[in-house]
DNA sequence: AGCGGGGTTGCGGATAACCACAATTGTTCA
DNA sequence: TGAACAATTGTGGTTATCCGCAACCCCGCT
């Protein structure tokens, strides 16, 4: 999925002056009327960001915020508020949603939230120097230690390691002490978490 | 540390500059003279952003910044370069830098970018929904199970919870089993990637 | 030939995890 | 007051992990 703006809104003249807007900007996007239909299009990979009315008929775009928190999405929000909702939206903000905008908004401050946000998106999702914090030890680890480890990180028991590696379960005991003397952790719970991106 | 943005240019003019505009705008700045006096004060928990010459006698802003990204700094980096680093900068956005500004910079559009920098480093470290996707399976735990479970995902030994909590084993294997079966993992190692927030 | 590193294996024992079965408190809520 | 739930513990047994000690094979390099 490339990314867009993904915008919801049930009012169809927003709608589709957010269209044009973004046409005219050379920005992505695509509408929904309703949080219900874009949940019905929601998957994990979208990317881009995502530009919510805060209040909407039938589900309102805080509890789609919440709803999607749930499901595990990234997406930075922008929401659109009405001035009486700008208590909701600075909740929402502090609930981890990327900005919000007030309406009417300004065409040219909305497209360069936009912008931002997508750009958060992308910059958060670059493999960059993010997880190169163990790959410095990850790079001192043996092919088959490698190997070795990816089936620890799955939680599989040595003897199912050992199973499908065709080795002995000696040996896999051997190559474990040594990922985790490499890696400088104590025990398989250290290394996820070392190599789950945490802190 | 609370947030402040952290500036690090060779140019003393520069420096002195930025330190009155962000006081003018009622952000929190500091000054480094140079990559490795920044780096001698850098630690972990730094936040804020972090704006950086490209061009610097000594190591450069590019070095620095895959310094820390080796270090496992998130700090959102925003490069001023001048017009003939741009390719650099570039080149460190798409690594994961938060932004670049060109110099001369207007002094609007850098504070703007900088507080955008800084409310994504906040929002990045919110609460909020990051880490949800567990959340709902976390709150169906009964606060001992979370005692418990704090403990495990410091991989100590259930006999070692046991003394701690000061309860038998047998206890604590109850309790560890229970954690598993509400957060629908098998073992410890999956527990610990489900709430490092990986995906 | 000699050396080192990576991969492999066996033995045996100490230690921990895991589990089914069974049971006792204390609290909250209908 | 009785049901439901959280927290607790025990017994006894199976299964895994963790380690020291010792050893063999293969390969590349000196």
């Amino acid at each position: 999925m490339n990314p867009i703006a993904h915008i919801v809104d049930d009012d169809e003249a927003i709608r589709d002056a957010l269209t044009w807007l973004f046409r005219s900007r050379h920005v992505a996007s695509r509408v929904w009327p309703s949080a219900e239909a874009f949940l019905a299009d929601w998957r994990e990979d979208l990317r881009g960001c995502l530009v919510l009315d805060v209040r909407m008929g039938g589900m309102s775009g805080l509890q789609l915020f919440d709803l999607l928190g749930e499901r595990g999405s990234r997406l930075p929000v922008i929401f659109l508020s009405g001035h009486g909702d700008i208590p909701l939206a600075v909740a929402a903000v502090k609930k981890g949603a990327f900005d919000f905008v007030e309406k009417p908004f300004n065409d040219n401050e909305l497209v360069d939230r936009v912008i931002r946000a997508m750009q958060f998106d992308a910059s958060r999702r670059a493999p960059g120097p993010i997880a190169t914090v163990a790959s410095a030890r990850l790079n001192q680890l043996t092919p088959r230690e490698r190997e070795v480890m990816e089936r620890i990180l799955a939680g599989k028991y040595n003897k199912v390691i050992a199973d499908e590696l065709n080795i002995a379960m000696r040996t896999v005991e051997v190559h474990r002490a040594r990922i985790f003397e490499k890696m400088g952790v104590k025990s398989a719970v250290e290394l996820a978490q070392l190599l789950s991106g945490n802190r």
